[in-house]
DNA sequence: CTATTTTTGAGGTACGTACCTCAAAAACGT
DNA sequence: ACGTTTTTGAGGTACGTACCTCAAAAATAG
């Protein structure tokens, strides 16, 4: 049988309400009997029953999630991870939501985070691009006593703010890495398609991506980025205009979220079978794309991990707990035909 | 406010004892009532409290791994995280308990599951090779009311039990195609090294690793199986024999889960630096030998997500609940040096 | 030493659920 | 309508912890 407080008492030579006073901070206890307590603790191993102390506080704890409003394949399968993960946490006292209002513009995500309270919710994960705007409305939501990571988007070490998500330097070195050996020693250019450079996500993606080509694959060089902007026609139009320019292109990388729409337009305007081409996230078309060979690998992050380490996190700082490191570390994920796994 | 058992009382127009009766599968109450009770439940959206539960009834799950004796790197790491779970998940009534005692003798591993007692422990994680006496001790052990899964080793969907780990045929051909794809057109002989090939994984990794080369890749062949049954002075001499052999290797995949002895006795009889070499799990030396070049890449499974995923199954099983189908999906990850992260 | 302050103990209630007993009410068979 | 059985309600105690009050004891100041 595990020790209770009623055992731990006992072995302090006190009563419960010293230990109580002790275990909670309260006032009027003096040191050598805090010491005395702590040491029975340390002693009979004493762990607090968390469930019984949420139970007794009538604690529960109400996290959001703030998506962008618009989105695509990738955020689809992100709220269906919240929402199962919602649905799986319910039993344990967590009220999890989900608001999908952010924008692009820095201003409409900092009034929504301005109008968040304490009163209202514990913790949020936010999905928005790196701002100064959204930086300062962060901290503001952080000195009322909402608890906050950064989910997906931005990146880990910047500011003191706990960070949910992959290193994407990491993440284009690693593509800029199997991109070079799936292409051993043939020579040419690699084209390159994001839907925005504007955002700090991508412009490490490229970063880490040149990186390993300069350094690591003389043979290949890596053109501009091309801004597609999320608009279809202007991809094709681009993409088309990249192939009648360059000849020799014997590789793409896709680096945006939604390959969809690039990869499209690059299968419209050559012959992907004898090219190197990969791309990001998981997704049911990456997927598909990955089976039937058109794609040659997939950088991925899990969108069920990424949810359940936000949850997780938030859960542990409204504790003052310190969350499990190695649980919360995001695996940055190498997926081909062979390792997708039965679904 | 969530619901409680008062308010699906009041709700159902019946008394608590009724509700208790219903959500407890107690006798004593008209069919009818139940349907009121459950109609209530679905129209309040009662979901019970899972920690208030636990703690009414002194609920506590003591689960145990049982761990083979002898073991290298990897199974050092599982270890490790085995206990890191067990003090994370111990304020939430969990006992995590580990028994070093299977070994490759089948009957020795049946002997300790049949002395194991539902008084003693709750749930099981068995990481023992598969084989007819195991498999029958398992059996016994499921009808006596211990929750098993199977740890790491097994393969999964051969039998009615839950598998935690991943799918060997897919490792082997994940390495397969990786191997193929760094190789690119370079004809020759890839090696391939075992601890033994006695062991349904080992057989299973290397069928799907011939199932990509037969079919992917007409300019590589690989050479037989070594077996090093773990001696690193066997290790040595079978494999400097094979490059004598054959000049022409190319490439290696060495599929135990101990990678050590095998590549060192590679750079002794050969310069890893002109060849593609594989090797599954991610241990400090695995890491090491990724980052300064001599491995291309690692396929692993994540010791820390095994093991609590094994740790969820069983508490699962034991509330009679089915567990989260997509968290415990182990992946399969490729490694190379730029994925690695901070660690 | 006494007066005051600080520390401690004893006891209670509460959280949401489980599980128990006993009596009252309802439904049933004849 | 009777007795019998089934169903329901009312009430209690318990789990481990939090948080409260009040009085007693101990430590400290004067």
């Amino acid at each position: 049988m595990r020790p209770t407080t009623k055992d731990l008492a006992k072995a302090a030579g006190v009563s419960l309400a010293t230990v109580d006073r002790v275990l909670n901070g309260r006032p009027g206890v003096r040191k050598q009997t805090v010491k005395a307590v702590n040491e029975a603790i340390e002693r009979i191993g004493f762990i607090r029953n968390q469930s019984a102390a949420n139970l007794a506080r009538g604690r529960h704890y109400r996290f959001q999630f703030l998506l962008p409003e618009t989105g695509n394949d990738f955020l689809a399968t992100v709220i269906e991870r919240i929402e199962e993960a919602g649905a799986a946490f319910r039993s344990e006292s967590l009220d999890i939501s989900m608001r999908r209002a952010l924008s692009n513009d820095p201003h409409v995500t900092a009034k929504i985070l301005s109008r968040l309270s304490p009163k209202r919710v514990d913790g949020v994960a936010i999905m928005a691009p790196e701002s100064p705007q959204v930086r300062d409305a962060t901290t503001r939501l952080i000195e009322r006593g909402v608890e906050v990571v950064q989910f997906i988007s931005g990146q880990p070490g910047l500011r003191p703010l706990d960070f949910i998500g992959v290193d994407n330097h990491a993440a284009g070195a690693t593509a800029g890495r199997l991109l070079g050996r799936f292409l051993g020693d043939r020579e040419g250019k690699v084209l390159i398609v994001s839907e925005t450079m504007n955002s700090l996500d991508s412009v490490e993606r490229r970063l880490g991506f040149d990186t390993v080509m300069t350094a690591g694959f003389p043979n290949l060089s890596a053109l501009p980025s091309l801004e597609t902007y999320g608009d279809p026609e202007r991809t094709r139009k681009v993409v088309a205009n990249s192939y009648a320019n360059h000849p020799d292109i014997v590789g793409a990388y896709l680096l945006s979220s939604e390959a969809r729409p690039a990869l499209q337009a690059l299968c419209k305007a050559s012959d992907p079978s004898g090219q190197v081409i990969l791309a990001h996230e998981r997704t049911a078309y990456t997927e598909e794309k990955l089976r039937d060979g058109t794609l040659d690998a997939v950088i991925a992050q899990n969108p069920g991990h990424l949810v359940r380490s936000a949850i997780r996190l938030l859960r542990a700082r409204s504790d003052g707990r310190e969350p499990l490191a190695s649980q919360e570390q995001i695996r940055l994920e190498i997926l081909i035909k062979e390792n997708l796994g039965r679904y």
